[in-house]
DNA sequence: CGGGCGATACCCT
DNA sequence: GGGTATCGCCCGA
């Protein structure tokens, strides 16, 4: 029984991995193109992507690798479709996964999901919060319900060796997205490179 | 559903 | 030492 060290039940990925070069674009393109994906544990947690916020090294000033690499932001420059975790607010995890190509420091954030599978998990994770609606409405939220913490900075999303992956499950993509100024920063509002899905009770923010 | 506010620790100037 | 890619709790409607 080699395998005692090994608690986390593993499961199988509900979906099929996406591919290197699917990440190898600019953050802005990637981004709308991730809603209706599935950010996966292989604990059996996972959700439906539906807000998304790309952020571009260099020509944006909300990126934190806007002002070169530092200790922080290193994930950011390395290779597409690996997660950059970064801590924010003395308190909250949140995921982003890398765009494009080494050394351009450009990713999308993840900020919301549409729980659908380890439910059970996500609650006991979120201190217990009865909504499913609430579980995953937030980048910090998410990463909470998920388990995801700066352990897991740098992990590759594309090969899912290191417990996460985004796959795709099938699901056709929505039918409507929404582009919008980004939320919660003071500079580039004038960049429209927040994109969810229209009409999804599962999105961050005010509901339209 | 939406606004106001306090909590919190790390990064970078 | 200032600011932060946020959240939960409280309140009122």
């Amino acid at each position: 029984m080699s395998a005692m060290n090994n608690v986390t039940p593993r499961v199988r990925w509900p979906g099929k991995r996406l591919n290197h070069s699917f990440f190898a674009r600019p953050a802005p393109e990637v981004a709308p193109t991730l809603l209706h994906k599935v950010l996966a544990s292989r604990d059996g947690r996972a959700g439906r992507i539906v807000e998304v916020e790309a952020y571009v090294g260099a020509v944006d000033p909300a990126a934190h690798t806007y002002r070169g690499k530092t200790a922080r932001n290193a994930t950011m420059f390395g290779p597409a479709g690996h997660m950059y975790v970064y801590f924010t607010y003395g308190m909250h995890w949140c995921c982003n996964c890398v765009c494009e190509g080494e050394g351009q420091g450009s990713g999308v954030l993840i900020r919301a999901l549409e729980p659908l599978r380890g439910i059970e998990l996500m609650r006991a994770a979120r201190r217990g919060i009865k909504a499913d609606r609430d579980l995953c409405r937030g980048p910090a939220r998410l990463t909470q319900a998920l388990g995801i913490t700066g352990l897991q900075d740098g992990i590759d999303l594309v090969r899912g060796t290191e417990g996460f992956a985004i796959l795709d499950d099938g699901a056709p993509p929505p039918v409507s997205i929404v582009a919008g100024p980004r939320i919660g920063i003071r500079v580039g509002l004038d960049f429209p490179w927040r994109f969810h899905v229209a009409g999804s009770r599962y999105v961050s923010g005010p509901a339209r």
